[in-house]
DNA sequence: AATTGAGTTCCATATAATGGAACAAAATGA
DNA sequence: TCATTTTGTTCCATTATATGGAACTCAATT
């Protein structure tokens, strides 16, 4: 019986992308970074790929978006695309504002709710990532490997805003994240070359590996360390120290980070975070092996 | 609504009322739902619509379940169900646990996390919800009609716990909350009787209204007073004012409220909620009158 | 070894999605 | 103001896709 006793609870936040703090000044000051399309999507298979296809495109537009405007960015006929929208939008899985533009809908929030309150993996890492967070009293994520992207499942903040903000469901790009690498170290070579070739790489700061030459060596760095560093890669003044989580038979690859400002980190706290982060790694590991038990199929 | 009492051993929630009492309400199964957007399930149109169907059924279940326990929840053959269910794996939104049951997947996070990030509505209304806290210090929801139910968007807990938690994306029947009730009342004639029909009703406490005759009598009297009453039907010990948000020509329909144990509400204080929150909702509507617009088309 | 139950695959058929083109409705602009 | 373009919507013969009954595999049970 794993989880049975669920906390139905699931926090949500804006996208900030930010890892830390509000203080942080936020890269994309220049939209041109964000104009990029949306890098992990699917090869639609079949109709139900397609219409997710075309969510995926109206759920992670930076901005909203028209019917032309998608129809610029779907690779279907106008007459097929209108259908699609139409289904999806008597389907209460999009919504039209106000003025004509579409935006993912309400009845993805019920579902999520349970997705993330259900989900195993996340249940049984809970303690673990918490006891992190204790011993260290910064920033922790939980992140799951998703295609080409980390989804963040649960992050426990430094407390010291009097609200608790979350942003579980957002997603990050694995190059240039301290899960993400670890994410990718985990995984076997072919898989890992696989990404490596399909990422768009964008410098998001003057840190960031943007080639699949430095990432590489990087990964390798990281399977003999394992664990991963990000040296502000993602956000500048961000550091984290990230391991991997593997799954094993349950098919699950995840990761587990500290983060804090770079100026708030000394080395010997960079050391002992190596340690504890990589050692709740092991521990959710272990208990994924007692509490999962191999997966049946696929 | 919920379980305020920050003792976080016993709480209590909607989801996993069910994992104590094996009553097992048993996803309503029922009904010929047709006009209604998208009512809680079934009549399911085209592909698309019975994949959402299946999906809906997955990650509304109280309980796990297997291949052979959807069969019998779904209408549908073997072989049809059975790639189904693959397409939904294949994609993400459907994830396979060790023991062979399924789940909802996390790639439904990252579309809720924009979902509710873009939501104007929500937008909208997060100052005036977060004023109605300050000025009554008590639990505030804010709530979308969605079907025969209200979700959940918006949640300011009184913070006395260390964690602050928020339902974001749970659901609740319309017929035995404030906010559900308060939102029928909006609803034209038609509209509303329609849904006190197709409820399929429970008596979660004593206090439940769980006869479409009980309903409407509650409900000609929240017409008249423009507030609705939650008086423990829900949650035994826990009591609400409500207030529901007529978007007009947005087709949005919404509510507020404010919640506290009963043991702790005045008299006074009772009167007072009514009045704030009677005004929340005035402000929200008038600010989406001034920042949305009429919507283009149905 | 025989039997049941759960899950998976196959494939002729029916059904639903497709997409080009015509149509309607706003927005533009001269 | 009316013509013109842009944007969104509908139609329908064609084609691709989903369908579902049946046969099959693989474990558990007896």
């Amino acid at each position: 019986m794993v989880g049975t006793k669920t906390e139905g609870v699931m926090r949500l936040r804006p996208d900030d992308a930010s890892a830390l703090t509000d203080r942080v000044p936020a890269v994309d000051a220049d939209a041109s970074a964000h104009v990029v399309p949306h890098p992990a999507r699917n090869l639609a298979t079949g109709t139900l790929g397609k219409a997710f296809d075309v969510l995926d495109v109206i759920a992670l537009s930076p901005k909203p978006l028209r019917f032309t405007d998608l129809l610029g960015l779907v690779d279907q006929p106008r007459g097929t695309l209108h259908r699609q929208v139409s289904n999806l939008i008597e389907e209460g899985v999009v919504l039209v504002n106000a003025d004509g533009s579409y935006a993912p809908g309400l009845r993805l929030l019920k579902w999520a709710a349970r997705a993330w309150s259900q989900n195993s993996f996340r249940i049984i890492a809970e303690p673990h990532v918490r006891q992190l967070h204790e011993a260290t009293g910064e920033t922790v994520h939980l992140g799951v490997l998703s295609g080409l992207e980390v989804i963040y499942v649960d992050k426990l903040e430094t407390n010291q805003a009097v609200r608790m903000h979350s942003q579980v469901g957002n997603a990050s790009p694995l190059y240039c994240t301290g899960i993400g690498k670890a994410m990718l170290a985990l995984l076997d070579a072919d898989q890992c070359a696989q990404r490596i070739q399909q990422f768009s790489y964008q410098r998001h700061t003057q840190a960031t590996l943007y080639t699949p030459e430095l990432l590489l060596a990087e990964i390798e760095t990281i399977r003999t360390q394992g664990v991963a560093h990000d040296r502000e890669e993602h956000e500048p003044g961000i550091r984290c120290v990230a391991a991997g989580i593997d799954g094993q038979d349950t098919g699950t690859i995840a990761g587990v980070s500290v983060t804090a400002p770079s100026y708030r980190i000394a080395e010997d706290a960079l050391l002992r975070w190596e340690i504890l982060v990589r050692e709740t790694a092991r521990s959710i590991e272990a208990d994924m092996k007692a509490k999962m038990g191999p997966r049946s199929h696929e």
